[in-house]
DNA sequence: TAGATTGTTAATCGATTAACAATC
DNA sequence: TAGATTGTTAATCGATTAACAATC
């Protein structure tokens, strides 16, 4: 019997569809259910039910023919999947509104990200307190995150600041960047970055608004 | 001869692409480029020369053979493709951290995008300054947004407040939606919410990162 | 057993890419 | 003219969907 196919065959399609699933399997364990059927989370993620099921099988089989899918199971093989049963830390950089903002967003830390230091190149921040932190200098910033083997950033720094912590972050060691300044960043190698740039959305959806 | 293809047989893929063209072509602009080939939208954009090519023939013929793409024509041919050759007025709801960082965004006004007034339900907040503007009353809002004829709203509001205000703007005519509170909201109809939601986005970037 | 729903195959659909004639 | 690069066709590729046998 064939084991779970191999990583890099699986389309990119149904890795970022699987984050709606389990969007959508918290929300009918909220209501208390205990099996959905793939109508089920059709019906909420708009999605096709038999590409739901034909994702889900990429990873095993996780349904019960007549009866539909296991909540609780399937949100654990999902995290699993996903590497998301485990706890990411993360820095923030930038004690800033839009810093002060991230920092008391629950929604990182209820799916497993945890803010574990926030840096700030302002000696008027630095020593402040946000949320549950003092600021640090950002001087101190790549060796905690070398020390403490951190893999994740985020950006919320000025302009001109961003691509110097994003190169700085990336030396460090850091793989994923969440970026939320306003300028583009880019750096080289394998590390992944995330420009937050709601503009671009905002300009696709013109598109359809003009002609409806 | 054929006139452009009709909006509605255009691939999603197509219209997500143009906004990366964009930038793109800013980019190349700054540099005091007048001509762009598809291979030099291809080295900056990390998609496809022919596809670059296939995707603006949905629109007309904007090369010369030989010699390229005028940078120039072109942002003004994919800008009024988009829409985004106009001024898009919005409003913005929350003038707490999050509030007060959009508010001094500059990404959205420079690409069109213009925030005409700041609400918020805290009696505190209303009357202060966040900005150039003086925060307004939310129960002010749904009259301002059906007078003014506003058709985007972004919202940064806490999150229970989300959804009530998600529906009071669609009821009072707004047809876009950017939600960068930490809670999903959905509104029926023909309105179109951004649900600005950094996890999904962080989440399929950890299936890759665990195996890397 | 009858009804429901998965897992899976096969058919469809659409998007991407390669190739090249047209032409600057 | 020779070189470059578009616009476009044809080939490839992959993803979506429909259908249904397996099975709970």
């Amino acid at each position: 019997m064939p084991e779970r196919a191999n990583a890099g065959r699986i389309p990119a399609g149904v890795i970022e569809r699987l984050p709606e699933y389990l969007n959508a399997l918290f929300r009918f364990r909220a209501e208390g259910a205990h099996t959905v059927s793939s109508a089920d989370l059709s019906s909420v993620t708009g999605i096709n039910p038999a590409q739901i099921r034909r994702d889900l099988t990429h990873f095993g089989s996780f349904g019960k023919r007549g009866v539909g899918y296991p909540v609780a199971a399937l949100i654990d093989g999902i995290q699993h999947i996903l590497g998301s049963d485990q706890i990411h830390r993360l820095v923030l950089v930038g004690a800033g509104n839009l810093g002060t903002a991230i920092a008391s967003y629950d929604g990182l830390r209820s799916r497993g990200f945890h803010i574990v230091a926030i840096f700030d190149a302002e000696p008027a921040k630095v020593g402040r307190r946000v949320g549950d932190f003092i600021v640090k200098d950002v001087s101190e910033m790549e060796e905690f995150v070398r020390d403490q083997n951190i893999h994740i950033g985020v950006l919320a720094v000025p302009q001109d600041a961003a691509q110097g912590v994003a190169e700085s972050l990336a030396t460090a060691g850091v793989r994923v960047l969440l970026n939320y300044s306003s300028s583009l960043v880019a750096v080289g190698g394998d590390v992944v970055v995330h420009n937050t740039d709601p503009v671009r959305e905002l300009l696709h959806t013109l598109f359809y608004l003009s002609r409806a």
